[in-house]
DNA sequence: TAAAATATATTGTCTATACTTATGCATATC
DNA sequence: GATATGCATAAGTATAGACAATATATTTTA
């Protein structure tokens, strides 16, 4: 019988690994530390990052595995689910499970809301409106909500102050037809985007993150110079494939970058 | 017995949800379609997002949703469970399952190698070696490295071109003390980047997204004008709770930007 | 009345068992 | 040799039953 290079290695007289020791017949009293998933979910994690299993590499099947470690299959399934989940190794029926190769890297950035990400900074909070019209979008709104260019929509401009500084410029479009609540809302002492965070349900966002310059406009509602440099986040929301609103949040770069976490573990 | 207005609503004299007419006596016959923790899954978000299920609202506990949808509790613990991994609703023991109230967003990036992002594209890859040179870092690397600011480093500055433009200026220092085996390459052919993540295990990664304007320097290996508008990526990258390396990436924001997907669903 | 003990409900984990589905591999057929 | 067929294997899904952990609710006690 012909064994992959890493079930050989996994063969071994007994207890291949740490774990099934610490449950003499489990009964999963444990050693009050973690679930068995869990330590399963490392124990693998830590062959793959010590390199004892190599990328491309397969793993021994679930059932090896559940008899290797003492436990179910079913929990050794939900170890490597996980980690599939996680972009570490990759599943085929039949084909087994392999570990990935580092094609990437996953990130995860957790955007709150924006008063909360401004007063986490130490700074007080404050709002104002600039600029509030129904009016006929440019060509380009329009098109993106698929609507007539004929059509009304409410467009806002306002601003997220941390301290002195400008935090945030937002500046919204917001589809009438789909929202007609938002004709009732003066918007004067809350955004729009946190409004419609609150009372608008969404099935899906957009988003594009990008880097540019403060034009003239844009640098005297942050209140820079022109030609600094500006973090420039776009979101579009849907509801039911339906385009709801899009906008155009400014941040001054040197108050605001983005720092996401690596997914996996 | 008072019921929670959630459960209060989810009971009703039949069946509640469409699923468990679909599954007569069930034994997971199923349409063909998606498995039941599934259906499940989409069958209580489906609720949330309608509002039928407000923001800190409370769920019927498994039992109970097991029942309505006519399946085991494991299934239905399977589909809430993922749905807390994925932020939209929030568990504790005893104490039930509550819809999370929408407090930001959670983004996902993948950022591929570079070499697959350029030629996604459509354009040729190339690549250049501008800088290789073993120094001592400055202060602020070497406190980053924690190592001590006499010691060698190596530092390596390339460029990956997508056609005739340049996209993406690498500039990284490497701990020569964690990765010796670095001194042994050129990186003429290859990047330190791509090399590392073939070459070298890790077990974090921190980053950091924002926006810059071009300097002089980084304008002419930019191959862009002076001031323009710059996508900076600061990538740490860890093994052990070892600093192993770190590199600043810099992208022309014409040619780049992120394009997150939203988790959940 | 306040604190402590107890009960209870709800999620979390685990096992054993079974069936389903995809697919790599070998064999048979054309 | 090319194609079709069947088999075996590994992951995927599902169930029933059990126990664990823990917060909340209730009752008892100080």
């Amino acid at each position: 019988m012909v064994e992959s290079e890493l079930t050989a290695v996994s063969i071994r007289p007994h207890n291949v690994y740490t774990l099934a020791e610490t449950l003499p017949h489990r009964k999963f009293t444990l050693s009050g530390s973690h679930p068995l998933y869990m330590q399963v979910k490392t124990a693998v994690l830590d062959r793959i990052r010590s390199g004892d299993w190599p990328p491309g590499g397969r793993l021994p099947s679930e059932t090896q595995l559940a008899q290797d470690f003492g436990c179910s299959r079913l929990t050794v399934h939900r170890a490597i689910r996980e980690l599939a989940h996680d972009g570490v190794v990759e599943r085929r029926r039949r084909a087994g499970t392999r570990v990935a190769q580092a094609d990437g890297v996953a990130l995860e950035i957790h955007i709150r809301r924006i008063t909360q990400e401004i007063s986490q900074r130490g700074f007080a909070y404050s709002y104002d409106l600039l600029n509030r019209t129904q009016k006929i979008a440019p060509a380009y709104i329009a098109k993106f909500f698929d609507i007539p260019p004929t059509q009304k929509m409410l467009h806002v401009q306002c601003r997220h102050r941390a301290g002195e500084r400008v935090f945030q410029l937002e500046d919204r479009w917001i589809n009438l037809d789909a929202i007609p609540q938002a004709m009732d809302q003066g918007f004067e002492h809350e955004s729009p985007g946190l409004w419609m965070l609150d009372h608008v349900p969404f099935s899906r966002m957009n988003h594009d993150i990008s880097a540019c310059i403060a034009t003239a406009a844009t640098a005297r509602h942050l209140q820079v110079e022109t030609g600094t440099a500006v973090l420039q986040l776009k979101r579009q929301a849907e509801w039911n494939g339906r385009a709801i609103t899009c906008a155009t949040l400014f941040h001054p770069a040197d108050l605001y970058s983005l720092h996401p976490e690596s997914r996996s573990l």
